[in-house]
DNA sequence: CTATTCCGTCAACCACGTTGACGATCCTAG
DNA sequence: CTAGGATCGTCAACGTGGTTGACGGAATAG
């Protein structure tokens, strides 16, 4: 063992993980506002990820985002106002309102995974391949499987 | 090497990060409400580590948490409504107002650092010592050293 | 004494979330 | 076919946590 654990006060494991995070995300935004997506924000990657190449509706965006279905609207809102999502009536339930990626949605989606795995490649370099696989392993085992959601408000910053 | 990097999509890194840093602080505040701090919301805990056991100014707190000071005087404005956090003047400059933590507020924070630390012990438990300890190394090098700067003097666990 | 700088606060605003309510639409029972 | 209930999206009000700009009072440099 490296380190005793005497030295390692827990509360240093959080902030430890939300700086990676915030890492993560910073540099991608900043990575993608040099491509050209400036106004992509932090949680909206996320959210168009979660809208997939299918499309969905409000209501089970919410769902898959774990937040209500009229804040997952609202950020449907903002994203159409932005040009990355568009909203068209359902033929076969005039309920529902499918919401489906914009070409500039599909090129942020795809520009916001090319750098995600650059970025990944970039720990393995300072790391090591093993190191990093590990970590996501560790991750994978602590936390619940069917975490999936994103209802974190003032964690994602600027 | 459980699994060989060639098919780890980078996006995974940043999402197991998050789901982490909530899985930890999830559990800190469910078991803080059940210790009677049932008004204290995520964010306070970090809050309060910041302002210390000297107090602070909400300028200088804003500064630590890399927020502007208005937010930071309105976040010492809930945790005073609260009754964690207290307001005295500083009577060395009439400009200043002392942020001190009242004994509710060492309470919360002495609590926290024990809840955080068996938290690090379940997961030493789950993955073992070293790999907890790794993932702590392996994080710090990748992280700005200064992204929070709680090199917090007198964090009174022990 | 005056000019500048520092400190906290007020005001307006934005992003993101919550509940509650409500019309419109679909589905099913009678 | 019609009545009731469930579902979908939206409006409204509100809470939290953040921003910038402006401003008055207090310390300090000249």
């Amino acid at each position: 063992m490296a380190t005793t654990d005497a030295e390692r006060p827990g509360f240093l494991l959080p902030l430890l993980l939300l700086a990676g995070f915030r890492a993560l995300i910073d540099d991608l935004h900043a990575e993608l506002a040099r491509q050209g997506h400036t106004e992509l924000r932090p949680l909206h990657g996320f959210v168009l990820q979660a809208v997939g190449p299918d499309g969905t509706t409000a209501g089970e965006l919410g769902q898959r985002l774990g937040v209500s279905k009229q804040a997952a609207g609202k950020t449907v809102d903002r994203l159409v106002a932005l040009g990355y999502l568009e909203r068209a009536d359902d033929p076969r339930d005039a309920r529902r309102k499918l919401v489906r990626m914009t070409d500039r949605g599909y090129d942020g989606l795809r520009r916001s995974a090319v750098v995600f795995d650059q970025l990944r490649q970039r720990w393995v370099a300072t790391l090591g391949a093993e190191r990093v696989a590990a970590i996501e392993d560790d991750l994978r085992a602590v936390t619940p499987a069917n975490w999936f959601r994103l209802d974190v408000p003032g964690w994602f910053g600027a």
